[in-house]
DNA sequence: AAACAACCTATTAACAAAGTAGTTTAGTAG
DNA sequence: CTACTAAACTACTTTGTTAATAGGTTGTTT
């Protein structure tokens, strides 16, 4: 399961890309229009900024924008942040200690299988595509 | 993340189908094979009996085994009856009530993409194909 | 009847998710 | 320089899930 941390991640970048002015968009802004409690937006924000996919600016007028281009921005890059990573089974987590039955594990190259699956999904779908998403008026009642 | 209980159901059941004989394998050999608590084990099988997966019977010389062929036994199945369902989202979660923005979700569409990606995954793996993953020479040093 | 193995119920410890609250720091406008 | 604003930081709480463990009961076979 994707959390609402990432969840909500993709959402506020999604948000920050269609609302892009000259300057700087404030997460109050942002947290209302996505309906996110602010102090929880807040809380999920730094690790992007230290990824450098948004900058940020203090104070009066401040707030955040998008550092790269919403074509530049994957949704694997921004799961891979909030999520940690989304290996399906502790012995392929980055960093892991390598499993001593690795050599005769039946089900590792299933799950190495749907890793890199998992990855290359998210890889190939941006911020960009998101914003063609637009809802269609077949669902208007 | 895959849980415990539907990665030791999908050993468990390799291990029956491995050690297939003519009778019932009682679970303490299963247990200590596959190196997992039997008080454990004992937990997670009975969601696998009620589906029809494997049969049991009670008393001495008693124990599981497969019911169906290991062909006919999808990893998918296994994961649905020990996992729950594999919804990466909580609106895609079976009996989950519809979301009433689904209409103008940009990301619905991502969620469900990469649902039906793994259904079709695991759905094409069967224990019998777990069989066939004999731990290659090449591993031993 | 004795041995054995599945079955059932309750309890626990550990951990993570999801969010809240309050304070501090930094930058801008007047 | 001062007031305002918004990000940044720290600590806490609540809730739910995972991964087991423990102990007893029921049902079969020899």
């Amino acid at each position: 399961m994707i959390s609402t941390k990432g969840r909500y991640s993709i959402r506020i970048l999604l948000d920050l890309a269609e609302n892009q002015t000259s300057g700087y968009v404030p997460l109050k802004e942002v947290a209302s229009r996505q309906e996110i409690s602010l102090k929880y937006v807040e809380r999920i924000l730094p690790v992007l900024k230290e990824a450098g996919l948004i900058d940020s600016v203090h104070g009066k007028g401040g707030g955040y924008k998008l550092r790269k281009s919403p074509e530049e921005c994957s949704l694997w890059e921004i799961l891979r942040l909030t999520e940690g990573d989304l290996a399906p089974v502790a012995c392929l987590k980055e960093g892991a200690d390598p499993c001593n039955k690795a050599a005769e594990c039946r089900t590792l190259s299933v799950w190495q299988g749907y890793y890199d699956m998992t990855i290359d999904y998210f890889s190939k779908i941006s911020i960009a595509d998101l914003m063609k998403n637009k809802p269609s008026s077949d669902y208007i009642i």
